[in-house]
DNA sequence: TCATATAGTTTGAGCCATCAAACTTGGAAG
DNA sequence: CTTCCAAGTTTGATGGCTCAAACTATATGA
């Protein structure tokens, strides 16, 4: 597996914390954009910086063939950032689930504890970690973790809105990381793996009607909805 | 407990990973030197930069009330250090127990990566981890795990060069953290918790002969058996 | 086509932690 | 006493990351 801490000496640029920030939110950003670039304001505003410094940035992670970019282009990551940004996705969720499974942290807090650790933690300890766990395929959010080939798995599933009303489903993953949105999302049973019914939706009103198994039902606006993906399933199946 | 990550508006000085490192290389120095303080030059050989950069990084912390020290004296960690310190190294200590007893990683390698981590982890999840450790009283080296609020209850046990040939002894602690000499410990089953007898003292060769359950006897220089910690067994007890 | 707003870039500065090298102290040995 | 050395301090510089503010390119739309 490839590892961030050992500088080598055809890279002259050092995987800091810093640097691992940057091709976090880039790879974030290339996936979600339509052309698979990333936006140099869009980075900036991840990561917590001004443009400037973020133009700064790019540019040495151009020289260390991070990413591919020139003067006011979009930004995208080499084969080399692309291995280094799912490397960090990998240590990121595998330290999520730990803090879910074995220390019974609050699903919804742990995203900031993994994002400071995710940095200290050894190619050895996050291997033991994984072997711990019994190698997941998802973290508690239901995002893949990728195996340490780097290779990722998409979890299947579509958008709470695409669903006829009536449909039940078991919801697969919460594509957004924001404490209180998790909390919401916990606080109405509707976490990865929960069973939910769809039983209306409300297109004037831009939301959906849903009911968690054992939890009464919400009205849910179509943008947090979105948000949650689930799959159907047959009424014969659990 | 007191963290080290809030930068409190009556002290300027962040404890930052630097900060961190030189409070337990002082807290360690003051430990064991006769004085009760820590000289400069020890202080820079053990953080591992220079006596120039050790000197600057003190006034710094001097200006954060972590330490009392004045030109050409001795530094001395003040009650807020201390403190500091010991958060530290609770941290730490919790951290190698965490490696060695839930991700079963070699008792002798795990000081490195605790090092890394021990910066790293939040009040929050150190807490869950010593719940999940069973609140353990020391670490796998022996070294007393300071309780939540500061308390150390440092470890009995004499050295084994302070008993007297026949002696049945259980190890109880290694003081020392250098990685060679933990695995020589481990490989002639001297680690804390097993049992061993002194053969014999060697007094012009300055060497000891000893005897763990289960191993072949080996002589032991008197610089190395005065790193390992052991108490008397009274032969009816185990 | 031109003006302009927006996105991006550049520059100059600062902070943190570090080093090398020049300099200063204090104490021990003669 | 004086000398001298080891220990400690200071200074000037660097690298990494950041900001604010001045500047520039691009695209949109009038």
């Amino acid at each position: 597996m490839m590892s961030l801490h050992a500088a080598t000496p055809e890279s002259p640029v050092l995987a800091t914390e810093a640097v691992e920030n940057y091709l976090k939110a880039i790879y974030a950003l290339c996936r979600e954009s339509a052309t698979g670039e990333a936006a140099m304001s869009r980075i900036a505003t991840l990561v917590g910086v001004t443009t400037g410094t973020a133009t700064t940035m790019v540019k040495k992670l151009t020289a260390g063939k991070f990413v591919r970019y020139e003067r006011f282009g979009g930004v995208k990551l080499t084969v080399k950032g692309d291995k280094a940004a799912i490397d960090i996705l990998r240590r990121h969720r595998l330290i999520e689930t730990f803090l879910v499974e074995t220390l019974n942290l609050d699903w919804s807090v742990v995203h900031a504890e993994a994002e400071r650790l995710e940095h200290a933690i050894s190619p050895v300890v996050l291997e033991a970690l994984d072997k711990h766990l019994g190698h997941p395929s998802v973290d508690p959010h239901g995002d893949p973790i990728p195996d340490s080939q780097g290779g990722v798995r998409e979890a299947r599933g579509k958008s709470l809105t695409d669903f006829p009303p009536g449909t039940r489903v078991r919801v697969s993953r919460i594509v957004d990381q924001d404490q209180q949105f998790l909390a919401f999302v916990a606080k109405h049973g509707l976490k990865p793996g929960s069973i939910a019914r769809i039983v209306a939706a409300d297109p004037p009103a831009q939301s959906i009607l849903i009911e968690a198994r054992d939890y009464p039902r919400i009205s849910l606006a179509f943008a947090a909805a979105g948000k949650i993906l689930a799959e159907p399933i047959s009424t014969f199946s659990a």
